[in-house]
DNA sequence: GCCGGTCTCCACCTTTTGATCGATGCCCGG
DNA sequence: CCGGGCATCGATCAAAAGGTGGAGACCGGC
């Protein structure tokens, strides 16, 4: 084994969790974590730096950049580390923008750490590396086009979510009524079904808003 | 320093947590780690054998009991250890539960390393030991004593969230439309809310129904 | 240059919801 | 045994929401 190291970066505002990865890989004797990231922002700051091979992502920072939105700015450059996501969340609201993103992999936090050290091999290879429960999502999403409601639609039902009437929505969003009932009628639509609490049940469980 | 050592039970059901909270508490020369339970149920069974002083306790746990219900387990025994609940989550949905299952404390994973430190010798002295975050909304909870609803009321108000209509919720559960407006009536005048989508978003914020 | 999608708005009508009065029966605790 | 909370229903009325069938303006792509 004289291969060169593994250079990892790690990345997440959790000091216990940046514990616990470190402490998992380095059972792995070509593995070197080079660097630690409580931000998004430094993430993409020292994953710039060149000094890393593989960056372990959280997606979820305290505030600031989210985990997707800094796994772009470190693919976007040319000789990017491979980033792979280590999150505790499951769902298609935090997968797909980080697979859009350009993650080469997306791990959860509860794989044995094994798994984590093999993805870890993986990713660095360039291949692709996915936690069985994200694979079957995808699978899923596949077969099922996904829906894609606009901006201002998507911004109408968040505010549907709130509890605020049509009327309400439409001064919050400088519109009429007619507006408003015209892009919900839109998202009835689209999401099948015919009230807007159906909507906003919905939208929740498809992760196209959040809380 | 000859004090005995200060002996934690881990319990999470996530391999890399674990290792991280090991990490950061090894550093500590008088804690000893003397176990970690990947199970709620585990946990319960360890801390039983008296062999832990504290009990670190996540929520969440893949499947079975939840930390909430393992916390009421352990301290409803005689001579049970502190348990101090340590998770990523910060919602009244989570923490209530656990503080009124006997919790001695309740923490977040964003802790930095010393104040998860004091907060174990805190909770190890029996005293209380709370996030600044935990601890600012349990004030508010007090000052706004909370809701409490009905049975009825809780059921007719998750068939909403669900999207169903009055009619249709009355079919549900073989009542007139009357009636369930008559719960629906007394939920919003207990939420404070004066309509069924604002009503669901309140009582998804207090955690008395989910997802 | 035209087509399609998006965003904006209007009018009319039906259905649903919420507000406000009720009423009855049940059960539990003081 | 009586008051109070709970659960069940009724009726009425105004407000909100949803359905239908439009329209004009903008913009980007073929």
């Amino acid at each position: 084994m004289d291969d060169p190291p593994l250079r990892i970066l790690i990345a997440d505002d959790h000091p216990v969790v940046r514990a616990g990865l470190r402490a998992v890989l380095e059972t792995e004797p070509d593995f070197v974590i080079v660097a630690e990231a409580a931000t998004a922002e430094e993430a993409v700051e020292l994953a710039g730096s060149g000094a890393a091979d593989v960056v372990l992502m959280d997606l979820r920072f305290g505030g600031g950049m989210n985990g997707s939105q800094a796994t772009a700015a470190i693919t976007a450059r040319p000789g990017a580390p491979r980033v792979l996501v280590v999150t505790t969340y499951d769902t298609d609201a935090d997968t797909l923008p980080a697979i859009e993103a350009g993650a080469t992999g997306y791990l959860l936090k509860d794989a044995p750490p094994e798994e984590l050290a093999a993805a870890v091999r993986t990713a660095a290879a360039g291949r692709t590396a996915l936690a069985p429960a994200v694979a079957d999502r995808l699978m899923n999403r596949l077969r099922a086009p996904h829906t894609v409601l606009t901006r201002r639609e998507t911004e109408v039902l968040a505010l549907v979510a709130e509890g605020l009437s049509n009327q309400g929505i439409g001064e919050r969003l400088h519109l009429t009524r007619a507006t408003v009932k015209s892009h919900l009628a839109h998202v009835y639509a689209k999401l099948g079904v015919d009230s807007r609490t159906a909507a906003v049940a919905a939208a929740l469980g498809l992760g196209i808003i959040r809380r």
